[in-house]
DNA sequence: GTCTATATAAAGATAGAC
DNA sequence: GTCTATCTTTATATAGAC
């Protein structure tokens, strides 16, 4: 067995990725590739082939960009998931009259994705953190901050709709879980009615609680 | 490869489960360590060989009871698991003054048990459902016939609060997707806190939508 | 950075004896 | 119903040439 803890010949003088490059490097289209492979199949479910032929990655090089195996190609996609995610509720969270109306538009909006996607994409980080949360810690650990990442970008945007700090975060909580609760529905059935469902109770619920809201006491 | 569609010998014979018989056969554990490591591991991290050592069962008789293998198994555990759950949901559903605060005392309690439980178990059917979502056909069947029980249970005792139809239906699909959501959350973090936080709102939610509570309009 | 070839382990599945 | 032995496939990982 090798190292685990190895972080790559590269992670010292890492890039901020671009996604607007056209050329990605072997390294970030295995990431990428990685990431919808994991979103889908899980960690288990998914082989280092797999991610080679996706990322359309040479085969002899995977080790050289990640020595530590397909753990750390999971870590690393992992984090990104989180990061990208964090970075899409940041910019889809807005331009609406109230909170509620917001998340239910997101949610409807990701509905409306994956039935696109033949419901093949899910929560992205779904399968891996529940395979991973009582076997094997490094991964925990990366499921746990990406996690983390997502929770901040609601808490962030509940704040700027008025949500006083305690509420934004028990809300970011509960709206994250109802979301990915909702996406395993809507796959198991492929059908978008299960997290439409959830998109309008969670609107209802949103504006049960909202302070700026004067429909309730 | 073989026959997908076996349902084993004694199929056409099946009785039910006593629960409280002392001697289970060797079918129906290897049918119980099925269900508890895939709620654990999923569908592709769960080994036949892991099921056999945990079911105490004889390895070879494993192709006899099931001729279908592992696929077999699974579909049986899943089916298995969301029968279960919804008698435990029927049982632990009762006995509250209203539907928010019987909701909010029922995953409060799985809170507590989880955490017992070192955050091993998780949703029985997260992982399973997830990965097979788009992938086997025969499983997604499976989890889906799962998945209903279990929000026909839900909706069962919603309507038994009061509810109407439409809204238990509704209500069910959210709670059920709010409660794996926050399982997930748990278990990742491995802490009470994120399933206790969906244990508040959705007895927030239910309050605000129960029609025999006095507090809204 | 990428290649091929290979080591090694584990998985699911099958055959045939008892 | 259960046993052992074995087949086949696939997986991760490594070595060393280019």
């Amino acid at each position: 067995m090798r190292s685990k803890a190895s972080s790559g010949p590269r992670a010292s003088s890492r890039k901020v990725a671009r996604e607007s490059s056209k050329t990605l490097s072997s390294r970030e289209r295995i990431i990428r590739a990685a990431r919808d492979l994991l979103e889908k199949n899980g960690y288990h479910g998914t082989g280092l082939n797999e991610i080679i032929r996706k990322g359309k990655a040479p085969k002899g090089s995977i080790y050289y960009h990640f020595p530590g195996g397909k753990e750390q190609i999971a870590a690393e996609a992992v984090l990104f998931a989180g990061r990208t995610l964090a970075e899409m509720i940041r910019v889809n969270l807005v331009k609406k009259r109230n909170a509620a109306e917001a998340i239910h538009t997101y949610v409807n909006g990701l509905s409306l994705f994956i039935a696109a996607s033949g419901f093949r994409p899910g929560g992205p980080l779904t399968i891996i953190s529940s395979e991973t949360a009582t076997t094997n810690k490094l991964l925990n650990r990366s499921c746990r901050e990406a996690y983390s990442f997502i929770h901040e970008a609601f808490k962030e945007k509940l704040r700027d709709y008025g949500f006083p700090d305690a509420e934004a975060s028990a809300l970011s909580i509960g709206i994250s879980a109802a979301i990915d609760g909702g996406i395993m529905l809507s796959r198991a059935y492929h059908s978008q009615k299960p997290l439409r469902t959830v998109a309008r109770l969670l609107g209802k619920m949103v504006q049960a609680m909202d302070p700026a809201d004067n429909r309730h006491p």
